[in-house]
DNA sequence: GCGCAAAGTTGCAACCAATGCAGATTTGCG
DNA sequence: CGCAAATCTGCATTGGTTGCAACTTTGCGC
């Protein structure tokens, strides 16, 4: 990797830092784009060469995030179901989560503090939900744009947004606990599936 | 109801329905508040004293609307699950869709166009998905924050996202498969939850 | 009708996010 | 070293959004 890659990570980071530590100082209206720019030494016009918006400074692992699991149920292996790949990929990236925890939780935090930022939230998680649901289409001969893969992936989401820290009903869970609930969730929607497909419910 | 009322009412009605209109003649990014506030014949200001934002004119009736939910939901005489009061509502309110569909088609179109607006669509889905798994909390003698009735909740709103005009999957659908649609997913939703209670699995 | 208080409207000024543009700077590579 | 491409920057502009203070209209008691 050459020095004109390894300089704009290293700025992509110092702009994501200075705004990480200013909207856990300051919240997030109070903190403007100018104040970010300048905390990374960067010029303000620099930050929107990096980041769309100011919202998307706090989501700016989603993208590669999203791609790594539309990765995993892509090449699962044959046999596999989805919520078995989902299960995987899920206890592969929790220790993330893990070390990650203060800017979680921040984003957490403030996505029950703005409204915006909850409903930026709500419309990536939207993505991934598109892509469990077509890996589900795949598992049960659907289209993805059919009605059970969707909402068979809207319930996985939503346990996904669950096991998050600081969720209401999760609070001090540890991860034990967690994986716990997780099989629960993944067993809920193994038994949706499987009375659907028993009950030959007619699709499109 | 007042004159002073009936004006505000007769003021608001203006705003959204110049809204409307130039949104579906020029796009949104593309029509100002300003234009809004012209066509209107109110100050730019007023605007303002009517709609947070400019997004949120689209949405003017997400609020009463979900209060109706809520109180459907709520007051549902003893015995009714919620599916079945879910059922009911639609049906009472498929026909005022339909006689909206026009708008109710511009939201759509913008909703994919720009993703400010999918965003916000989302967020007000989200307070939607909140009620639903409330109820379903009721029945289930879950809290309302427990897995379940969130996974569930999650689905009924996707089948409901799914009943849309020009939604993939059922662009040109009469009310009558609509209904047949709903049935489907409701089906699916009792089915997953009779195989959690069979299961016992424990919660919390 | 009169007049007052509350509610609603308006214009003004300001802040800030976001974008286009053009010039300066830096880097990769021969 | 020197050129082409990629980056960074400053500048100007647009437009959403808000606070404030003045102004107008309405509801209501007298």
């Amino acid at each position: 990797m050459g020095l004109r890659e390894r300089k704009k990570e290293q700025t992509r980071r110092a702009i994501e830092d200075a705004a990480f530590r200013l909207f856990a100082e300051r919240g997030f209206q109070a903190t403007t784009v100018a104040d970010i720019a300048e905390a990374a030494d960067v010029a303000p016009r620099t930050f929107f060469a990096y980041f769309p918006s100011k919202e998307d400074v706090l989501f700016a692992d989603f993208d590669e995030t999203s791609e790594a699991l539309a990765a995993r149920l892509r090449d699962r292996p044959t046999g596999e179901s989805t919520f078995d790949a989902l299960r995987g990929w899920i206890t592969s990236v929790l220790p993330d989560l893990e070390a990650d925890e203060p800017r979680e939780a921040l984003r957490h935090r403030l996505c029950s503090e703005y409204e915006s930022i909850a409903a930026h939230e709500r419309h990536l998680m939207a993505r991934f939900e598109t892509i469990i649901a077509e890996s589900v289409a795949v598992d049960l001969g659907d289209a993805p744009s059919d009605l059970r893969p969707r909402m068979i992936a809207a319930a996985a989401i939503a346990a996904l947004m669950a096991m998050r820290p600081d969720d209401p009903g999760a609070e001090e869970l540890p991860a034990r606990e967690k994986l716990q609930r997780l099989d629960e969730a993944l067993e809920f929607l193994r038994g949706g599936v499987a009375v659907l497909q028993g009950a030959d419910v007619p699709q499109r």
